[in-house]
DNA sequence: CTCCAATGCGTACGGTGTACCGAGTAAGAA
DNA sequence: TTCTTACTCGGTACACCGTACGCATTGGAG
């Protein structure tokens, strides 16, 4: 994916950035909305306003066919079928019959009806009972975000972007920073912890949609890969410079179970709380 | 980024598709070379060639002006530049004054440059003295990972792709697994803490360049970021909704310090190994 | 009714990866 | 020596991308 701000600012120094930034020298009185002189600015607002806003139906023009909501979830419907490399303005477009240009009706650009679709996906989630020990509120929220991963599997393109201070975002950071809390740790080793266990479910859910997506990939490049391994074994791989791996593979170290990977995760997600404990109970901060 | 496979199928059914995996029926033996039956299966083992074999020089034609080595490194150069959404083969090719289908000659494609980078970009690393306990080795292990990815940011795009089974790939995989089965733990707990190092180190990289990235970006983009973000304040964050937030932030628990991110990332590792630690002693497997 | 703001969208531009093919080069065969 | 052949190089072309611009259309406010 792209970062809209490099990419503008280094590819099409005048084209963009003349459109966006600075409506041209020319044309002031023309600007599409917003005082020109604030406009760097509204792009931040307006989106912002998106994600925490309801749209707000225009007063005066024709009647709005689409609305935020269904662009975002065309958007999602996209990018689950055909992946984010997949997820173009004009496919969404499609998806909702509609011209290419009407979606910028609703969204400002490509970039953020992502982070939009990001947000979005943060909001189907469940909270775990309050009253429960941390380390279980822990473990559901680790379970809840696992869960949209698999749901959403393009989430885990959102790796490069910066957090899109969305409300289900922000939700979801809160209650995980609440369950952590519970354990009693400096308010550092608090935000800390937090980001290690969504860092750990991330790494868990991107290798677990990256072997998905290898093995469910269309028929010829599963060949392909399948072969090449194959041949990898064959020619390449040599026990004498990697015998940990060999070993290990021998002793079946590598094998695939079903839902495996969600029980890898929880695993390591254990691995880090019981570090926390020690963490809690002995050598203090 | 883009798999091109998904890209190819999907998205030009004919052109690519007849061009490279079945070269139209009306013109098989001007198939460019290979023997169309194994064509598919060539793609892999070149790859594959292309990360283990020297490049070997061709025998008749002109003299080679270029190498995978050298467009490679050219790479590499656009990337740390413009960013991975900025490396594009035409660029490339003019970094070394030469014409874009030219680099097509050395590497099969823009993927399988990335690819090459990849596997280039885990060749600069120093091993840790085997002598050392194994939780030293494996901080080694991290922090030259953790260098890895400061000297080369772009690499944060790899997560979505499958592992390179390149050479230096594999050297590294298999010194953290050697680095990691010296703490005595079962075949399957050995893999599973290597990878959730792996990723761990990941993880905090991506956070420390994505903020990185925020902060060094172009001025403008800077100031709308904090703009937004100070109007975010203000306006739609509420501290009732986010007590936990709120609390930590005011207890300072989010101040940011120098290099605090590799501090964090120590932290973090060194709860895992604390957690495995645990596991080594006491509760068995 | 008229006015005019706002929507919907066709067109166009500059970018991308890369298939195809022609032109030129140099090593080996004759 | 000349011819053959394998090879590199790169121009052109095509399908796709995001999106700026401007025009036709719509429908509520006055």
């Amino acid at each position: 994916m792209t970062e809209s701000h490099d990419h503008d600012a280094q590819d099409a120094p005048d084209a963009d950035q003349d459109g966006r930034v600075d409506p041209a020298p020319d044309s002031p009185p023309t600007a599409p909305d917003g005082d020109p002189a604030t406009w760097g600015t509204e792009e931040g607002r307006r989106m912002l306003a998106l994600l925490w806003d309801p749209p707000a139906p225009p007063a005066r023009g024709p009647r709005q066919r689409l609305s935020v909501e269904r662009v975002v979830a065309a958007g999602m419907a996209v990018a689950l079928r055909d992946g984010v490399e997949g997820l173009s303005m004009r496919k969404v477009a499609a998806e909702l019959g509609v011209g290419a240009m009407s979606l910028y009706t609703y969204v400002p650009g490509r970039d953020e009806l992502f982070e939009l679709m990001i947000d979005r996906a943060w909001a189907d989630r469940t909270l775990p009972d309050p009253t429960l020990p941390w380390r279980e509120q822990v473990e559901h929220h680790a379970l809840q975000a696992w869960a949209m991963y698999q749901a959403h599997p393009w989430l885990v393109h959102s790796n490069l972007w910066r957090m899109p201070l969305g409300p289900n975002v922000l939700d979801a950071q809160e209650d995980l920073y609440r369950a952590v809390a519970l354990a009693d740790l400096t308010p550092v080793q608090t935000s800390q912890v937090s980001g290690l266990v969504e860092s750990h479910v991330f790494g868990c859910a991107r290798a677990a949609i990256v072997d998905t997506r290898t093995i469910a990939t269309t028929g010829q490049s599963t060949d392909d890969y399948w072969d090449s391994r194959s041949s990898f074994w064959g020619t390449y791989f040599s026990t004498e410079r990697f015998p940990t791996m060999t070993s290990l593979w021998e002793q079946g170290a590598f094998e695939q179970a079903t839902d495996k990977t969600e029980q890898e995760m929880l695993f390591g997600l254990g691995l880090v709380l019981a570090g926390v404990e020690r963490l809690r109970s002995g050598e203090s901060r």
